[in-house]
DNA sequence: TTGTTATGTTTAATATAATAAACATTAAAA
DNA sequence: TTTTAATGTTTATTATATTAAACATAACAA
């Protein structure tokens, strides 16, 4: 993190969900296999208290840990298939035209309804 | 980030993979719906810098800009199954015993194997 | 092509993530 | 219960993630 970003100070809920579960899980995996905070956090290559950030799902921690502690645990199974663009049925859909590699300002495709 | 951390300086290449995998879907995503680097940073709550960072797969980026890109382009199907102990057959193998909520030092369950 | 806009790059400022040490608390094992 | 080790907490330090402005480059649209 740094300096005052938006989605630190609010954290949309559905994205604290993923957060709080991931780390909920990794933290069930860990004591599973009788490992230590210790342990993991010398596999993944971070100091204890990282790894218990991410049992706690912290927000601002970086991706690399937490991607690093299921590497550390052999739970990477589904990783490569997220945002997988052959599933993405929407951007599919949207694709009509054609995918630039640059995104010209269009009459917005996505609504505001978060 | 922050510091020396080992993570940041040497990532396991399978991590990185992960992570260049998934920036590279979500880019593909966002170009599809037709949307700028500044309109879904807008949604996620970061700078269009971040948004970047987070196509090319930067490890040191904060975990809820990543997960936060996703719920912008609502690509977060999948996502609270990562690590499911459920799923966890090798978690559940070494289960043997018990599962404590802090872990004694035993005969290391994992191998050292990288 | 030409005009326009998205994205890249550089520089600077600043809030904070990550580390480490020391001690407190908590939970497992004998 | 008692002992011992894992985890929590506090404080301080420091490297850097993120932001922002300004300009450069690149790519789309007409």
């Amino acid at each position: 993190m740094a300096k005052n970003s938006k989605i630190f100070q609010f954290t949309p809920y559905p994205v604290e969900q993923v957060l709080v579960s991931i780390g909920r899980n990794i933290k069930i995996a860990r004591l599973r296999r009788g490992l230590r905070l210790q342990d993991v956090a010398e596999r993944v290559g971070v100091s204890r208290y990282v790894m218990s950030d991410i049992e706690k799902g912290k927000p601002s921690t970086a991706i690399a840990a937490y991607i690093g502690a299921l590497w550390a645990l052999r739970l990477t199974n589904g990783l490569m298939a997220i945002a997988d663009p052959e599933a993405d049925r929407e951007g599919i859909a949207y694709e009509a035209s054609r995918a630039p590699t640059t995104a010209r300002k269009r009459k917005a495709v996505l609504d505001n309804d978060f």
